[in-house]
DNA sequence: GCATCATTTTAGAAACATTCTTGATTTTTA
DNA sequence: TAAAAATCAAGAATGTTTCTAAAATGATGC
């Protein structure tokens, strides 16, 4: 188990979460796939071989637990299913309306150091979380003339 | 009827959209509720009364064709219906997690120039629009003890 | 203004993502 | 290892959004 994995184990562990085969199994499919910011049913697919019995509810039980206690983030785009970010530092998303992809921007392309991202109330209200998401289509699909590149992101 | 719907009545048909009544309508609820950013069924509910026949779909059907045309913006957050937006200019929200209400930020607080907000590319990726979302707890809902309001808005 | 054709609307069915329920299984505690 | 607590699997249920087909409406040409 790579030491990531292990530390959110035991962090979990120590917050009184039971840790079964099952919630350590999507912890290390999100440590696998989450850079593709993954869905519930891809983590799903990605575990199945490994876990047959594993079912759907149990991948979207474990990831509700994992957001309850801070160690995912959920990401909602108009007509996706939801996603799931291990990156829960508040950090900008580029989301590709052709292919569906969401990506972190700040490994490509670092943003400017920018006040708002800061900011810890406004007028009165708390705030926790600064979600920042640039829209549009990305460098592969301008290439090649705004093809959706399959069955899941239609675009829209 | 205002200034500001006639305006987008002229719009649409000169791109060849048939204005019928109940887009029309749906254009004038947006008119008169779209500041508390609302989902397809509160506008239903709030022509219901005017129009008896009009049924959900052709709200839903209305605001993608206007969404086609660039006069609403879709916003999408976890656990929450699809909200509807008629500043299709990029401007930050705030999303309360525990009462549900979304709100634009800049009329109550305005943010300070940031170059993230006119970024046109990005590392050859076409930016056409930006959100930013301020997640957090509303100054009411703090002061109330985090108490949701009603039976739409659970806090999650 | 009327006939024709295209488009839109309605109502309900369907699809889809997500959540809930129940009994079975596993884990924890002692 | 037994009893209690928590979790899991499977499928049913829910809620939102889209689709379908027939009816209604709107546009166009006369």
């Amino acid at each position: 188990m790579r030491p990531d994995v292990e530390r959110k184990v035991q962090f979990l562990r120590e917050k009184g979460v039971v840790m079964t085969i099952q919630r350590t199994a999507v912890l290390e499919a999100l440590d696998e796939i989450g850079k593709v910011h993954p869905t519930a049913e891809d983590l799903y697919n990605h575990l199945r071989e490994r876990y047959p019995t594993l079912s759907l509810a149990t991948v979207y039980n474990t990831l509700e637990v994992f957001h309850r206690f801070g160690l995912v983030q959920e990401l909602s785009f108009p007509r996706q299913e939801r996603r799931y970010d291990t990156n829960t530092k508040p950090h900008p998303h580029f989301f590709c309306r052709v292919c569906g992809r969401v990506w972190d921007v700040a490994e490509t392309c670092p943003i400017p150091d920018c006040p708002v991202l800061d900011m810890e109330t406004m007028d009165g209200n708390k705030v926790e979380r600064v979600y920042i998401c640039f829209y549009g289509v990305c460098e592969e699909c301008l290439r090649e003339g705004f093809k959706p590149k399959g069955e899941r992101w239609p675009s829209s």
